[in-house]
DNA sequence: TTACATCTTGTTATATTATAACAATCTAAA
DNA sequence: TTTAGATTGTTATAATATAACAAGATGTAA
């Protein structure tokens, strides 16, 4: 468990805060005040945190989210849910499927202690619409 | 089971004899002597492609491969293994992993018809030096 | 067969996402 | 305290993707 540094801090706690995922240059949009002014320095923070799993690229999104489940901090093994209507993106944490993921085999019989998986349909709210 | 148009036609035939994903410029560059000359003609024809289940978009690396396993042109439910090194890219067909995703309730007992999941490793070849 | 809707194409321009390259500065451990 | 590694700052550019508009092709139902 390391510090983070002052750009990936800041940087941190701007999609940590957010109810949403946030993408890079949306991000740079809202540090510039804090004196972050190129998209480098935010890649860079962006990358460092998704490293040491702080938080977790949405893949089909190009999005930004913090990470609150800690066992995947070090498996980098994670699982959304995303709606198609409102964007809402929510980890899933269960046990289940993440030890069901983890024990899987391929059909050489490879495993994988690594994936991403993002599951997509309607959020509660907007099936209900 | 619809025609696919002339570009769409060109696109996938180019993903479909390509042992590796293509990105968009790379096909792009290899169809302008077939008269497709703007990234908007690729783009769209991989739009309809994805769509209509006749390739997949590896998410993470924002490149295509064409689908080999017919079930997922209805169900838009695909699992892929990336290797890391050489980034060779295998479509999963299990019927294991698809049942156990398709019945996956998360927290709020919702189901998903429509996901991808992407496991990341390394390929035997890989493995091995 | 016509008329209509829909899909597809072509084209230019531009938006969005991400990295290269180089130099300086900070930080933590030996 | 020195030194390797991490971090920062900066400019430029590469790579990925879409907007907007006009025209042509296609099929389908009256």
């Amino acid at each position: 468990m390391q510090n983070l540094s002052k750009n990936q801090q800041i940087i941190f706690d701007l999609i940590d805060k957010s109810p949403e995922p946030l993408k890079a240059y949306t991000i740079l949009y809202n540090v510039q005040k804090k004196g972050i002014k190129a998209p480098l320095q935010v890649y860079r923070a962006l990358d460092k945190l998704v490293e040491i799993g702080k938080i977790h690229k949405i893949e089909s999104r190009n999005a930004f989210i913090a990470c609150h489940n800690s066992s995947c901090q070090v498996a980098k093994a994670t699982a959304f849910s995303i709606c198609e209507i409102c964007e809402k993106v929510t980890e899933i944490s269960s046990d289940s499927l993440s030890k069901y993921l983890a024990n899987f085999k391929d059909k050489d019989g490879m495993k994988y202690i690594k994936y991403n998986l993002e599951f997509f349909g309607l959020c509660k709210k907007c099936k209900v619409k």
